[in-house]
DNA sequence: CGGGCTCTTGACTCAGCTCAAGATTTGTGG
DNA sequence: CCACAAATCTTGAGCTGAGTCAAGAGCCCG
């Protein structure tokens, strides 16, 4: 989180400029701005604007509606749904360069919160919806993020409906590593921005059993628990057997 | 099933006609088509071509890769993951008027298969995605459709994460309910179509607690099972509480 | 009308939940 | 930099909802 820019200097870059924020914005090349070329790029700044927020507020309201969309630059942040008495349930977690929102969508399908301090960068739906008609190459980019969403959803259906406890914290450690290593970020030593209660909504377990499965994986030496929230696994081969009940 | 077009009627009214089969489709107004007019559906008719499968046969493989499109004309289709230990998990049932396939995508992420005999109606994947750059309001179609994939996607998350096994039958109960009513219907007297293991496969639980889940509600005059697979919902409002934990 | 399904029901087991302490970490003010 | 309060995490003990195993009841369909 250190590495969050300064919301003045975001303000002075505001976009619009021949000289984008775009062009200097460090998830450029990983977000679906990268659908657009150096020209390009300049509509989408044109319409955009930065935002932070703190741990623990809320980005968007469940079934609001939608009037903006978001890239996340910086943070991480929960996608959940709630149950009248309070049960919970995340139905992900999005990391710097994902994209927040239903494009030609009424209304938002969950709550979006900051887990960590986290920067995004919004678009009003108007505006971008508008620029997607003159740039059908971006238009199939967010189709193919749309789809990408499903896809982990369906994965996360099979994880929730049939596996066990210990299969799904493998699969949540691997998770992870995967997200982090198309970041960018080193694979082997993950950093677990959330905490217990929020790993337990993901994977519809107990905080109580969450902790107890770790620390059976730890006695394993499968992983290594470090300093700043860090995990180390050490054996990836036996996490990746784990994760799908071998 | 007794209302399956036979497939010799079909054959002769292949699309591709001036009178195209597609104005005389009984899903016509309910499928993503209808984004298209009587002119425009002229196009997809000639792209389009007709397919039944018995109950059981595989439709699309899982992780294949895409080369056609589908629109479901009659009967009941399943969307599933399997772990390969033959756990498995259904994603979804799919209904007539349903699409199925992933637009601007490489490969299928679930096995489809038909639950019913089954009567689809399908595109290449290169003649769709090229007529959806000449309509973009078709494209607009498809990408709700593909949001609205993912909102119950979601919901199902928090079901198969955080309900119990009775509020997961009232869930399956209401939902089965409310796509009848959307299909035209009627929504009091549900028809279901697959055996109590695709129900247990798609809440996550055993046949065996389905079952008695069942017969509880049976029990208590909730609902009542008549000939034919069909059940009566006696008392709406009870089954919308029970579903959300009331 | 009989063989092979699927569905139901019962008895028992167990993975994961609940409840309850402690231990560790984090944040705060002096 | 330390003390100490609050929050989070870990661990233990016992419980329970749903799973497993097993038997019997319906119900197609030839």
């Amino acid at each position: 989180m250190s590495e969050v820019i300064p919301l003045k200097i975001l303000d002075s870059a505001r976009c619009g400029a021949k000289d984008s924020f775009c062009n200097q914005c460090k998830v450029r090349k990983r977000s679906f701005c990268s659908a657009l070329d150096d020209v390009e790029i300049g509509e989408l700044s044109a319409i955009s604007s930065q935002k932070t927020y703190h741990a623990g507020e809320t980005i968007f309201e469940e079934a609001a509606k939608i009037s903006r969309f978001a890239n996340i630059i910086e943070g991480t942040v929960k996608l959940s749904k709630l149950l009248p008495d309070g049960r919970q349930q995340i139905t992900g977690f999005l990391f710097p360069g994902d994209f927040v929102g239903k494009i030609y969508s009424e209304n938002h399908t969950t709550f979006v919160e900051a887990v960590t301090k986290t920067q995004i960068c919004t678009f009003a739906q108007g505006s971008l919806e508008n620029l997607l008609e003159r740039h059908p190459h971006l238009t199939r980019r967010l189709f193919g993020l749309s789809n990408q969403s499903l896809e982990r959803a369906e994965e996360w259906m099979l994880l929730l409906g049939r596996k066990t406890a210990r299969e799904k914290i493998g699969s949540f450690l691997l998770l992870l590593s995967q997200r982090a290593s198309e970041r960018g970020d080193d694979p082997d030593n993950i950093h677990l921005a959330m905490g217990r209660a929020d790993i337990a909504d993901y994977l519809g377990l107990t905080i109580e059993t969450v902790s107890r499965q770790i620390s059976k994986l730890k006695t394993e030496q499968v992983i290594r628990l470090g300093a700043g929230n860090i995990v180390h696994l050490n054996d990836r081969e036996a996490l990746q057997e784990l994760a799908e009940g071998a």
